[in-house]
DNA sequence: GTCAGTTGTCCTATACGCTATACAACTACC
DNA sequence: GGTAGTTGTATAGCGTATAGGACAACTGAC
C-alpha cells in the first residue's frame, strides 16, 4: 500500500465513516446518507465528502451506484479474532501455531530506559529486540515489538524466532515463565506500523504492553503489541463472586476460541 | 476546545516523534536532533519541522532552548487511572463514588439492532438510553452510552442516574446482576465524543462494550464506554495456573488501586 | 573572546486542499 | 413518462500548508 496523501478533512471523515461501518453502526447493505447530506452534517464541502468516500470505495467497503446512492458492502471479512482472557497466554500459543509471522527486524540493542526498568536490567545491559508482524489468513493483524535480555535471547536463533512462538522458545531455553503484568490501551498508527499492517497513518490501534517474569522475579520478556481493532479484540466473561450484597466479580474461564468466534460480529468487531 | 487544524506532513512528523518519545526511544532529558537535521532526515522543510515541534511543545513534551537545542522533558505524569481486572466491577462501583458525572442525555428510544440483539429484546421494545461523561479531578476521562430495557429503566429517575452509579440503581431495583460479557477494542473520537472529552477529532480511544445479564439470562444493561487512553487504561496480573508443561494462565486478583498507580508511568500511560 | 551551531522570526513563491457552483447522467418511485 | 434525488464531472477562486531562503539572538565549547 502506497502512502496515500489523503488530506486532512477528507481523511478524518473517511476514518470516521470507516469506524461506523466496522462497528456495525451503519448496517451492511443499508444506504449511506447522500453526499450533500454528509457534507451538511459534517460541515464540509461535497468534494471533500467524495474524497472520503473514494477512499472507502477503493478499499471495497462501500458500493456506489449512480442515481441510487452509496451502500455499505457486505463484508467478505474474515471474522475478527477474539482473544479470550481467562486462558490468555494459552490462546496466544495456539495462535502462534495457526497464524503466519513476518520477522521484520532482529538485533541486539541498548533498550529504551522504560523497557530496561520494567525488565529490571542493569544499566548498559543489552537486549535482543525483534519486530514481528502476525498474519491471519495472509492478512496482518498485529505488530509486535519484543525485548528479551541478551543472556536469554542468545539461546535461540533468528530463524527460530521466525517460526516458533517466542513463549515456546523461552520455555525451551529453561527460562520458565512465572507471572506476567500487562496493560491495555489505545494509540494511533505511526507511519511504519501503518505500512506493516496495511493501514492508513493515524488509524486506531489496540495497544498491549506485557512484561513476563521468571521464577526469580527477573524480567524475561517485554512485549509491546499493536493490534488492528477490526481484526482483533479482547473478550471476557465476568461472573459474580461473593455474597449478594458484596458486588464482587471475577473473570471466568469462559468459552473456547471457537465459541468465542461465534459472538455476534457487531459486538466482537467494536 | 478549538479544533486545531494541524496540517498533513507536520501532523505526521509530530505523531512519529510523539511515539518515539512515549516509547522511550528518545530518552527523557536527551537532546533532539536539530531542526535542520530533522528537516533533512524526513524530507520536509524546516517550517514543517517547527510546526510539528510546536505541537509537542504545547503539550509539554519537549523543552526548546534558544541556541542550545530542544530537549525531551521529564514527564510530570498526571497519573492515569489504572483499572484492575480481577475485581473489575467492584472497582467501577468505587470509582462511581469518587468521581464526578455529567449526564448529557436521557431518553427512551428504539435501540440500534445490535444493542437490541445483545440484550435479547423483542422487536420494537424500547430502551432507556443515557449518555454520561465521567470526570476525575474535574477532567473528563470516559464517555458512557448505556441502554437499559424500559421496564427496568422506569424504576429510577433521571436525577438518580446523575448521582448514583448505574449498577447500584439496577440492584436497588431488584434486577440482580449475575454475569457480564465484555469486549475491549480501540476506535477514534467522533466530533461529539471529542468535544465531550476535550480531545481533537480522530484521537485514539479505548473502547469497551459490556452486556450485563440477570439471573434469568435476560439482558439488564448494555454499556458502550469510550476512554481517554492517557487518563485511563486496563491493567492486570497473570499468574501461572496448571502444570509446568501446560502453559495455562489466569488473571490474578492483583493489587489494589493504590499500588497499581505506582506502575511505571511510561508503561501505564502508553 | 571566538565561532560553530542552535532556535526564533520574517519574507516570498509555489502547491494544493477546500469551498462553492453548475450541470450531466442515471435511478427509483409515483 | 415525469420528477425528485442521487452520483459523476468540471470549473473558478480562496485560504493555507509547504518550500526555500535570509537574518537575528542566543548558547556552549574551545
Amino acid at each position: 500500500m502506497d502512502v496515500s496523501l489523503e488530506p486532512l478533512k477528507a481523511r478524518r471523515l473517511a476514518l470516521l465513516l470507516r469506524e461506523r461501518i466496522a462497528s456495525g453502526e451503519i448496517a451492511p447493505g443499508s444506504r449511506l446518507a447522500s453526499e450533500p447530506a454528509l457534507a451538511l452534517e459534517h460541515g464540509v464541502s461535497r468534494v471533500t465528502v467524495r474524497r472520503a468516500l473514494d477512499s472507502l470505495a477503493s478499499d471495497g467497503l462501500i458500493d456506489r451506484r449512480v442515481g441510487a446512492g452509496t451502500f455499505v458492502r457486505e463484508p467478505e471479512a474474515p471474522k475478527p479474532i477474539v482473544a479470550d482472557f481467562a486462558n490468555m497466554l494459552t490462546h496466544l500459543v495456539e495462535m502462534g501455531r495457526r497464524t503466519g509471522v513476518h520477522l521484520l527486524s532482529f538485533s541486539y540493542v541498548h533498550p529504551p530506559e522504560a523497557v530496561a526498568h520494567s525488565l529490571g536490567l542493569a544499566a548498559g545491559e543489552r537486549t535482543q529486540r525483534s519486530v514481528r508482524v502476525r498474519l491471519i489468513d495472509g492478512q496482518p493483524f498485529s505488530y509486535l515489538t519484543t525485548h528479551v535480555p541478551e543472556r536469554i535471547g542468545l539461546t535461540y536463533s533468528e530463524s527460530d524466532l521466525a517460526s516458533v512462538p517466542l513463549l515456546s522458545l523461552l520455555e525451551r531455553s529453561g527460562a520458565a515463565v512465572e507471572r506476567a503484568s500487562q496493560t491495555i490501551s489505545a494509540t494511533l498508527a505511526s507511519p511504519d506500523v501503518a505500512e506493516a499492517l496495511g493501514l492508513e497513518i493515524g488509524s486506531p490501534l489496540l495497544s498491549l504492553t506485557r512484561v513476563v517474569f521468571g521464577p526469580d522475579g527477573r524480567g524475561v520478556e517485554h512485549l509491546h503489541a499493536l493490534y488492528r481493532p477490526d481484526r482483533y479484540s479482547f473478550q471476557m466473561e465476568l461472573h459474580r463472586a461473593g455474597d449478594a450484597g458484596e458486588r464482587r466479580w471475577s473473570p471466568a474461564p469462559a468459552r473456547t476460541a471457537e465459541s468465542a468466534d461465534a459472538v455476534p460480529t457487531a459486538v466482537g468487531a467494536a
